[in-house]
DNA sequence: ATTTATATTGAATGAATATTCAATAAACAA
DNA sequence: TTGTTTATTGAATATTCATTCAATATAAAT
């Protein structure tokens, strides 16, 4: 009931948008475009986000959404149950299961304007420190790792995942992916299962 | 001599749109606008290439040109030596003086394509495969190493410092940034000096 | 029921878009 | 030098772009 029929529509309007940039990719979508598949007016578009700009930064806002609702699930899981079963947690934090929910074209095109844009930088960033944090509260649980800097294992973990994530995009040949695909999350279970040093 | 007028002028605008990118972001050049900051009447761009996809195919080309000469002299200088510091290694791999010749944004901008053109993922594709195996040739070198799975270790360095460059991107404050830094040169450092197993 | 605020429409704007074309100039080959 | 190919120009195309505006409809508040 709250939700007012301008919320509603704006939403609407980001997610039309959003499917147009999976099937044409960011920088051929236009206002116009996005009117015609939600059939309504570009003025109606501009009468709830005033410029394209705005327009970006809710769909970068949408996404970011996303990708923190497909990992935190995963996560949390974990935080249910006391032991951690490392081959477990590690399956998860690689599974792609997300990518029917989640556009990869799409999420790299809006990464990209991180680079001329603070406020996006910003926005970018948070996500990240916020996956980091939960992954630590996860390792802080396991008995095997206390006394182990679980700060600087998940940074360590995320960076081998994000790199995998940027890396493994580029394979389309399944067999490869998988043996690529095994060779990090095996590197990820080693820093798991090794004597962490607690300075750096 | 060799160099007809032809090769001259498509270098001369590639450079000139990779320029306009960089200050203005790859969604915003058009092709008057590269026509205009080299001086030139669109109609001589679109008689060089002629359509944008092919414009767009010579700024990746490019890029991906650039990325291979700033990374190859670092690896080369192994090369002479018979022997390696692995901190000297990892220092290099690490480097961020690239940034002066090259710019990250257009970088990921490009790098989005890969996911609606097989054409130019392949051509990121290959770029680092030969990243890797050029520094599995350098690992060879180092006899601490024979009889270790070098293939399999380039591959674990390189998903580090792939995941190190799209998360320290997001970071400028410097501090942050070479404490995330020193983390992750130390995690390369830790998988050259592990005791390596052949398999996985 | 009347007022007020918001939602929606459709038409219109001028600027910018990629691309085409015919004409001229320069380079090259014979 | 003549002929031919390539380079360069500038004007023109139709289309699409983000954005504005005034008019109308709907919803909310009084």
């Amino acid at each position: 009931m709250k939700s007012s029929i301008r919320t509603v529509r704006k939403k609407e309007i980001i997610e039309g948008f959003y499917e147009l940039c999976k099937r044409e990719g960011l920088e051929n979508v236009s206002i116009a475009k996005i009117g015609k598949q939600l059939g309504m007016p570009p003025s109606l578009i501009m009468h709830y986000f005033s410029n394209k700009r705005l327009l970006v930064l809710g769909l970068i806002d949408h996404i970011l959404h996303q990708y923190q609702l497909i990992y935190k699930p995963i996560l949390l899981k974990f935080e249910k149950d006391s032991s951690l079963d490392p081959n477990l947690l590690v399956d998860r934090l690689f599974s792609r299961e997300w990518n029917l929910l989640f556009d990869d074209g799409v999420f790299f095109s809006c990464y990209a304007f991180i680079f001329r844009d603070s406020t996006i930088r910003n926005e970018y960033k948070k996500l990240h420190l916020r996956l980091r944090s939960t992954l630590k509260t996860i390792l802080d649980k396991d008995k095997n790792l206390s006394q182990k800097n679980t700060d600087l294992l998940a940074e360590k973990i995320f960076v081998v995942i994000e790199g995998a994530y940027y890396y493994l995009s580029m394979i389309d040949e399944p067999k490869e992916y998988q043996r690529k695909l095994d060779i990090f999350k095996n590197q990820v279970l080693e820093l798991i299962q090794m004597k962490q040093k607690t300075e750096n």
